[in-house]
DNA sequence: TGCGATTCCATCGTGCGCGATATAATTCAT
DNA sequence: ATGAATTATATCGCGCACGATGGAATCGCA
């Protein structure tokens, strides 16, 4: 079996699709002082205020890591507040402030602009959607698994490697 | 019209797509020493050696600032030579080394990896990728387009802005 | 021939994204 | 009740990605 060609590869086709939908919403993202990640956390928030750090990775399939930083980002736009949990005080709620919540408005247009930019009719972007959730959760689901194979093997049943 | 929900967005269903993607490559790359990107760029030139920097930009749909890192790394792993064209002092032909085209067939099972984990049938994965690729080619357009309109209105046909 | 415009590549600064690690708070077993 | 394990978030270093900029080579036109 010879080598699959670039043009058959779905990995490159998926990187250069998410590259050219990045790069179609730059400028209309500029306007409003956003990068598309942050359009993209923005989004989950407009979904549903007040949740904590760890339920935007989750909401984003991002890490810790990536998410506090671009959080600090929003703070210091004054588009979020963020404030420990009382209860538990691990957790920090994250909330939209007014700005954050006026920005959501400013947004209205963007996603027609988005859907003439593929020159795609609506139905076929929603078929494509969902098509595109289920590669994800098929590729997660797989993942997933492949992990507790790999923690099966090193023994240790859930605790840390040590 | 109210916002469109989350899981309405094809943006956000796309670069959900493409990180799952990238963590279910990220096993199978690793003991080859070769991240995502690397790895994309090695099957650019896999497809057809010896080629400048800017048709590998071109290939990849991404700008030299972020290529040239790239095979400087690539280069320090003793993957890619990099040489000056002859002709055109300007040109930099980028070529793989033995060591980089021996990896290839250290790939070979990557790509049935990759399928398997999708959960999908070939077929439907050719049509996805041949989806994703119209989109692509749509989004270029369209943004190539926005782009000569702005210059149109900033006045100057084709040189630099000053 | 000479000089401005263009092309090609590289460098710098900023923001994303993750692995490894750190730290504080909570939970759990004893 | 006390120490170990776990959870939630944050920090650090590296690699990718781009806008802005720089510099050298080439091109084009008088």
């Amino acid at each position: 079996m010879p080598f699959v060609p670039l043009d058959r590869m779905i990995c490159f086709a998926l990187y250069s699709a998410g590259q050219a939908m990045q790069q179609t919403y730059k400028p209309l993202l500029e306007p409003l002082g956003l990068t598309y990640p942050q359009f993209l956390l923005l989004n989950v928030l407009w979904e549903g205020d007040n949740r904590t750090v760890g339920d935007l990775c989750a909401a984003l399939g991002l890490e810790t890591n990536t998410v506090t930083p671009m959080l600090k980002r929003l703070e210091a736009a004054g588009l979020v507040g963020r404030a420990r949990d009382q209860r538990d005080e691990r957790r920090v709620h994250v909330r939209l402030t007014d700005k954050g919540h006026g920005l959501r408005e400013r947004t209205a247009d963007v996603a027609g602009c988005i859907a003439s930019a593929t020159g795609m009719p609506i139905p076929d972007l929603v078929r494509m959607t969902e098509q595109l959730q289920g590669l994800t959760a098929q590729l997660r689901s797989s993942l997933e698994q492949a992990q507790r194979a790999a923690s099966a093997t090193t023994g240790s049943s859930s605790s840390h490697s040590a």
